[in-house]
DNA sequence: GCTGAAAACGCAAAAACTTGCAAATTTCTT
DNA sequence: AAGAAATTTGCAAGTTTTTGCGTTTTCAGC
């Protein structure tokens, strides 16, 4: 009888206990998993990050969100543990005094929220998600107006448009839909790809890709970029080594974010 | 068997217990709870905080003027169910082909939360926390770019001038914190100010001000009008007879939100 | 203005949480 | 497959929050 399960399960096992019960004590979580008080406040704790639950005395509560927005949970489910390590790679990019077009996407809110906020940073965006779900910002964080997008939780169109003519970043940090050698970097809708377009024209500086591994080789709707106008792609390390070394034949760095912080 | 609740859960037994008696002795809460009077006190006193219910000399009553469970987010504010039915009385105003400036506050989200969403209507607002709480929208809805201004879920700034710089609209509904005589209307914050005055700049048509009555004779930081610029008020049946008879003078016309639906 | 009941207050005990650390487990390397 | 590196886990000390009780104050009804 396999008493111990890994974390990723125990967590999925709370996620399962709270989607029944809106609320969970961590003692009945502590006999449920068979572990400490100790490991279950990590895993709260782990969890409240991913904003699945919120966590009070005695054990947390449902994210209201999860209630009201059933098809959230799974978006927010999908690969979240690369999403997250991606996120926080790719915000260890910005550097103090960088000015940052991010786009929208479940990715790219993980990057906002890692951004570390005792800086010099700003950040251009058109992702509605980041915001809400963000404590007080510890940089100057920018929403680009638009006509609101509610399946993306982002903002399209002309007003989008115009406010980027009127900055220029050193970074952005694109989430995609799609990456694939012939069709480069692709997104759902058109106007979320006018967007990045006009984000990519107006930055002076790296451009970097951030997608986990299946997103290698798909191709969506509106294409926002050739692979060559990537500068760096960060994902996860279950990418296909072919995968890595077309990329290193395009001149893209790689950043792989493993299990383990340290980085090759 | 489940020994001790925690006190999310007991707050939460509170309100279910509240919403179907309306009122609740302290005794017979301690009994259902197991608690002790003073641990059932400071749960009413952390619940009246939350504007659910008002305590009483024994117990509390509903605050009856509650919205359903779902909207956890309004309790937290003052008067929420005179800014729901103002919300309701001010939406009913736009018509069908209107194009309608919105600000931010409580009270404007609650506009926007009820226009009805079979009509060609579109609005145009740096109110984000409407659009987070709000399901598909069955209206055009632009949102302003701006600064995040994360304390009012709001944008304000440069970009919410200039997206505002390419639009008219054809009425103005705004969410004030102060209204007085002298005074005119009055926001806490120069960068909503900023806005405000813009929008009512590029209004060719009514000025629609909400506000409930705690909010007269309160004057904030910065004036965004003149009372002479208003056109119209909504407020609740709790306002002075005497703020009435004044803004008739200025030939303001008052809309009152009735507590009973049916209006004289 | 009295009187019994309810509520506010202060305090001490209990429960829950945080942090640091060493043991145990897993993963990676050779 | 054995050893090394690293993450994870549980424990313990220290901190914060919560809880219940005794006392004082306030309140509603007479």
């Amino acid at each position: 009888m396999s008493k111990a399960l890994i974390p990723a399960q125990r967590r999925e096992r709370i996620q399962e206990y709270l989607s029944l019960h809106k609320i969970a004590r961590t003692v009945d979580l502590c006999e449920m998993l068979d572990a400490s008080e100790a490991t279950v406040r990590r895993d709260l704790e782990w969890l409240e990050q991913d904003g699945f639950l919120e966590r009070t005395h005695g054990g947390a509560v449902l994210n209201q969100r999860m209630i009201s927005e059933p098809e959230y949970r799974q978006r927010a489910q999908h690969h979240p543990e690369e999403k997250r390590r991606i996120g926080a790679l790719a915000a260890s990019l910005i550097e103090d005094g960088d000015i940052v077009f991010i786009n929208s996407g479940t990715t790219t809110t993980q990057v906002i929220h890692q951004i570390r906020s005792d800086s010099e940073i700003t950040v251009f965006t058109n992702n509605l998600n980041a915001a809400i779900e963000m404590g007080e910002p510890g940089f100057h964080h920018y929403l680009l107006g638009g006509e609101y997008q509610h399946r993306s939780k982002s903002m399209a169109g002309r007003f989008a448009m115009e406010n980027l003519k009127q900055v220029y970043a050193n970074k952005a940090i694109l989430g995609v839909d799609g990456i694939s050698l012939k069709h480069g970097c692709t997104v759902p809708t058109n106007g979320e790809a006018e967007v990045v377009r006009q984000m990519i024209e107006r930055t002076m500086g790296q451009i970097i890709v951030v997608a986990d591994h299946s997103k290698w080789g798909v191709v969506s709707n509106y294409q926002i970029a050739t692979i060559d106008e990537i500068d760096i792609l960060v994902t996860d390390e279950a990418l296909d080594k072919s995968a890595l070394d077309a990329l290193t034949t395009h001149s893209i760095d790689s950043l792989i974010a493993k299990t383990s912080p340290i980085n090759a």
